[in-house]
Parts: C-alpha cells; sequence; structure tokens
DNA sequence: ACCTGAACACCGTTCAAGT
DNA sequence: ACCTGAACACCGTTCAAGT
C-alpha cells in the first residue's frame, strides 16, 4: 500500500504545502520580477521559475501574456490615491498629477506597461472622472474638459516616460544617473558655439537634475493655460 | 576552364548585380519593413529577406538591432522642416510642434522609436537649438526656457503615442478606427451614471475623432501658459 | 482543477568559413 | 570586403498527458 500526502489525487491538491496559484499571486511576482529586472526581462519562463512552476502553467491562470500586462498596469493604477474634493479645483489636478508621476514611478518600467495598455481597468476610468469632475467645475466647456483631462493624463506619462530613459540608459551602462547627466553636460558644452549658441549657454539647465522642479513647471504652464481659458470663456 | 562573373573573387565582387549593402540601404529597408508589419514584425531576419541576404550579414553593417533603430530614429527625425526664422517666436514653436506630431505620424510605430531611443543624432540637437532660441528670443529665463523645450518636444510625443494606441488597438482588432471610437464612446455611456456623470456626459467628447483640432487645443494651452510667465517675468 | 513535458515556430547574435 | 551556414541561447504559446 502507497501513502499519499493530504489531498493528492483530489480535486484540490495542495502541492508541496503552496495553494495553487491565483492571478493576484501571479501578478504580484510579476511586479517583484519587475523590479528586478525590467519589462524585457520579463519573462513567462522567468515568472514561472519565480513562483516555483512551469511557464505552460501560467497558461492555465492567464490567456497569454498581453492579459497579464494588463492586469499588471491595473494594479500599479490602483495605486493612485484620490484628491481630497474639499480641494478647490486646481489643487485637484495638481495633486492628481503628483500621484500619477509617484505611481508611475513606483515600479520599473511601470510607465512602458501603462502607456502600452488600453486603459480598459475600473481604476483608470475613476480617475478620469475625477479629473473630469474637476475640469468641469472649474468651468471648462465640455470639449475642452475633455481634451484637458486628457492632456493631464499624458503630460505625466510624458514626464515620467522621459524622465525615466535617461535612467535607464545610464543603468544599462553601469553609472548612476548624476554621471550620466554630467556627461551629457559635457556634451552639450563642446558642442560648436556658432551652430548651437543656446545648447552651450544653457547645457547646464538641461541636464539639471531637479526632476520634482521641473515637473512642477510643466504643470504650473498646463495649468495656467487651461485657466486663461476660463476667464475668458465665463 | 571556369567561367566567371566579373568581379567575382575580387575585393569588390558585385553579387548578381546588386551593390553591396549599405547603412543607408539598410536603413531605407527597414522603414519599408515598419510601415508594412510595425516595430513588432521589424525582425532581423525579415529585414534581411527584404534585401536579398540573411540575417547573419547585417551584423557586417549594424553593430545590433538597437544601433540600427537609433539610425532608423535618426532617419525618421531628419523629416521635419525647419520653421522660418522671419516667424514670431509662437508661431515658430507652433510649426515645429505641427511639424513633429506630423514626422511621428509619418512611419508606423515612429513613436515608439524615436521615444524609446536617447537623442544623440546630430538632428535632434539641431531641433533642440532652435526650439531654445525660439524661447529664449520670447524673453524665458534660462531654466524656464531649457525646461519648456523639454515640455514642448514632450507633447507631441506624448501626444502622438496616445493618438497611436487606439489605431493600432483598432487594427489589430480588425476595426477602422471610427468603429474603435464608437465601441469606447457606447462603454462610456452605458457606464453608471450615478459613479460616472462626467465619462457618461462627455462621452461624445471623449471620443471625438477630431486629432488635429486635439493637438491644437493642448498647443495653445502650453503657449498660454508659457506666455503668462513671460509678461510676469519681464 | 491545476500542472508538466515536449514540442512548435520563432527571436537576436556569434563565428568560422566561404568567395 | 562582404556574405553564408550553422549553431547558441533564448522567446511566447499549445496541447496531450499526468495527478
Amino acid at each position: 500500500m502507497t501513502i499519499r500526502r493530504i489531498g493528492e489525487f483530489t480535486d484540490a491538491p495542495v502541492r508541496r504545502g503552496r495553494p495553487p496559484l491565483d492571478r493576484e499571486r501571479l501578478v504580484g511576482a510579476a511586479l517583484e520580477v519587475l523590479d528586478e529586472v525590467g519589462l524585457d526581462g520579463l519573462t513567462m519562463r522567468c515568472l514561472a521559475d519565480r513562483l516555483g512552476v512551469k511557464a505552460a502553467s501560467l497558461y492555465w491562470h492567464v490567456g497569454n501574456k498581453e492579459e497579464l500586462l494588463g492586469l499588471v498596469a491595473d494594479e500599479i493604477g490602483a495605486g493612485v490615491r484620490e484628491p481630497d474634493l474639499s480641494l478647490a479645483w486646481r489643487e485637484r489636478l495638481e495633486a492628481l498629477a503628483w500621484e500619477n508621476r509617484r505611481v508611475l514611478l513606483s515600479h520599473r518600467d511601470a510607465v512602458r506597461i501603462l502607456a502600452g495598455a488600453t486603459p480598459t481597468g475600473s481604476n483608470r476610468l475613476r480617475l478620469a472622472e475625477i479629473t473630469l469632475r474637476a475640469l468641469l467645475e472649474a468651468g471648462l466647456a465640455h470639449q475642452e474638459a475633455a481634451h484637458a483631462s486628457l492632456l493631464l493624463t499624458d503630460y505625466a506619462t510624458g514626464f515620467v516616460s522621459e524622465e525615466v530613459m535617461l535612467a535607464n540608459a545610464a543603468r544599462k551602462r553601469g553609472m548612476r544617473l548624476e554621471e550620466a547627466l554630467a556627461e551629457v553636460r559635457g556634451q552639450f558644452e563642446s558642442l560648436p558655439v556658432e551652430e548651437y549658441p543656446s545648447m552651450v549657454m544653457l547645457a547646464g539647465q538641461l541636464t539639471n537634475a531637479d526632476a520634482d522642479e521641473r515637473f512642477r513647471f510643466g504643470l504650473e504652464v498646463l495649468l495656467d493655460g487651461l485657466e486663461k481659458r476660463l476667464i475668458e470663456g465665463g
């Protein structure tokens, strides 16, 4: 007579003490792998390894890799905290933009995943809704509010995608961000002055490491531009 | 005695009447493949096929795929026409933004390639220079001009990347863009009204197909915001 | 119900060898 | 100088089979 472990040959076997996979654990593991090796390193095989399972098993829980990345995008997007509704519309939009950026920076290559996925999840619908509400409350026309909500979302996405690019390039070459910035500054400074007078002159400002300050600048420009339409329109 | 074709066994053989490859023809073919099958379909093997050559041959002309994509990025970027210097700073920046968008739409997945490559090519330096010049001419402070130039470039990139996403998703499902937009509109309209009042109300405006108009809106908002800093600062 | 083995049809890249 | 054959070390995905 052979000895059987509990659960063996039943409908809900406990394999080596581990519960069966589910989408939640899958997404969690994907986030871990992502932070360690980046999007290009996040392969189904590698993800399976981390979960102590074979790659083919993942396809029981998820249709394909794209669907998995969609779930990851939703999970990351869920991290955006809604701004306090007692805030005035402008502060509310500012808070939203900062939250967007924070979340896009919260996991390696999060921008690439969020920007690559069509926004279907309910989190993103909710964020669109509160953005629109603030814009309508401010007094923008319907079409302008619609445009502006996309504009604000795209701003955060575009900013972070740019912000992260040099950092990634630096990492790939084993440099720190500051070193990479200094290198670029040197390149700008040594450009031919007659041909590139402004680049040479602004070499320092163009390679300013203070991304927060730059994000604030762009956000203010955007909101100032929107506010102008308000006054003229109303 | 064996018959030899002209050039055989010499240092510059003409193979089957075709000149040997060079980087220029490589980049040209890459652009063709890109437009037909998109970035994901642009493989070294497929590109080699198109050139009547084996994949390994490409590595004689180019270090690796990333370098090739860098060359493609440069080639695409070279299509941006410089604005007439007789224009006022604001019109010059507007022209630049529209040119940026036009070029980013001129080849399939051009945004992904341009946004993914660190801007090293001389074209992009030149564009940065004339953008900065316009901003300084307008009267922006050095740091603000530097920030604003990135802001404007990122705007075009971010806009097109968003603009192209739904179109790509539609293509993958064999739909036309208008159909996809109508579908999304339907989804927004049938959202629960108590939870998503603004989304329901603005379903039509959010799925407006007029991307030109939306681009113009965002650009005006940006430039208005910049102009405000001018008046206050000067 | 959940997982595995083994395969399929791909990738980018290298390198000794051909002409 | 330029190209090829053949291989290496990977991919995502499928599917019959196991438990």
